[in-house]
DNA sequence: CGAGCCGTTGAAACTAGTCAATTATTGTGG
DNA sequence: CCACAATAATTGACTAGTTTCAACGGCTCG
């Protein structure tokens, strides 16, 4: 096993990252938490791969509000527009490298480009679902649900992003998201090892809520 | 002008609709309301073009609930999955004539079906920025703005769907909707014909509460 | 070790949901 | 065509859940 990857940076901060193993030659950018990769209106080149790390994608509205529209985590792909210009933000969350997979001379829409938009027209409308549901119990439970399979369907959820992210995500506020996950933990479902560690207890209960 | 359209029926009803001018002759298929048009499960086929009328996209949640992630109206398309089964449920509104169009052999991604996809796309984030958003007088005026840019931005809004519709569209229950409108009525913004007639008397100021 | 940020918890205010009653609209049969 | 029934929409009163405002604890980084 050797690393195959070039290293490129992208930030003020610069630790050393691990290239997973490749079999082709790629540059990895390096993205600090909370530095952009690309912002609502500029234009659109490519698509980027995670090779490790998390990133949020996400729309600022006109009163100063902000809508996060999807998590991507390590392996996923994500980037695509249907205009010239980007209509969202893109920004890593924390320590994250990333590829690029160049979009087809002329505009042309590729298989791969088609499969990330399709996948990521099915991530939209099951978000639809979550966010349109009342409770905030259901919300957080679908949430954890969902990372929880992300993250290879282990119990020990490690959760790259804020109280404030998860908040935005969900369309509730922070305390919300503080006290529904406090609540999780006082029925027993969830142990907290600590703020961004998550580990579930109950599964089989919190998938009942998630529903 | 002659009408060059079959047509077919597939409900309990029957009156004869008037299709559009073509220059294609095509059957139309007629539904009346509340009839479906695909189902959750089904096999997907084709994609519908609306002749006349309106239909909604929902899926039905564990408990019960439904939420819908689309109104289709005139002159619109819809009908696109990813997978072979449909993963919603496709429903006309009120008196609708559709138009299909057929998948290309061998299920290959044809450009048509890639711009329906996509379009379904961006619709899928506007509505998760709207459903997002806190107060239901926001989304009120959101989905009202929408709905009168997409009947030809006229300010006589024809609503085909119910109250019920909007709440299950939106995230909230028929009595906000209902609570909601009418105190766009109060504020002097918006003007009730009747319950499915809605005249915008200060866009300005609906669109500022839409944002 | 201290500053600052993130997260948690508490109390009050408010929005939306629930339950219930009334009115309006639509459809049906006499 | 009218009366009645059934459905849809509106409105009111009350309740539950979420937001807001505020204080506090804990972790991280310089």
């Amino acid at each position: 096993m050797q690393t195959a990857a070039s290293i490129t940076q992208n930030s003020h901060l610069s630790p050393i990252p691990r290239a997973r193993s490749q079999t082709h030659i790629r540059p990895v950018t390096f993205h600090a938490p909370d530095c952009v990769i690309y912002a609502q209106g500029q234009r659109s080149r490519s698509l980027y791969q995670i090779e490790y790390g998390a990133v949020r994608i996400y729309r600022l509205l006109a009163d100063g509000r902000r809508q996060i529209v999807a998590f991507h985590l390590v392996g996923e792909t994500f980037g695509f527009e249907i205009n010239e210009t980007h209509g969202f933000y893109a920004e890593a969350m924390v320590n994250t490298g990333l590829t690029t997979v160049e979009r087809a001379a002329g505009g042309q829409l590729n298989d791969r480009l088609v499969g990330v938009a399709l996948k990521a027209m099915v991530r939209a409308q099951e978000h639809l679902l979550v966010v349109g549901r009342q409770s905030s119990l259901e919300k957080i439970a679908v949430f954890l649900v969902d990372l929880a399979d992300r993250q290879d369907g282990t119990d020990l959820i490690d959760l790259p992003m804020s109280r404030i992210d998860i908040g935005d995500y969900l369309g509730i506020t922070i305390e919300t998201v503080s006290r529904t996950i406090s609540k999780l933990r006082d029925m027993g479902i969830v142990k907290l090892h600590n703020a961004r560690s998550i580990e579930i207890i109950k599964p089989e209960k919190l998938r009942m809520l998630s529903n």
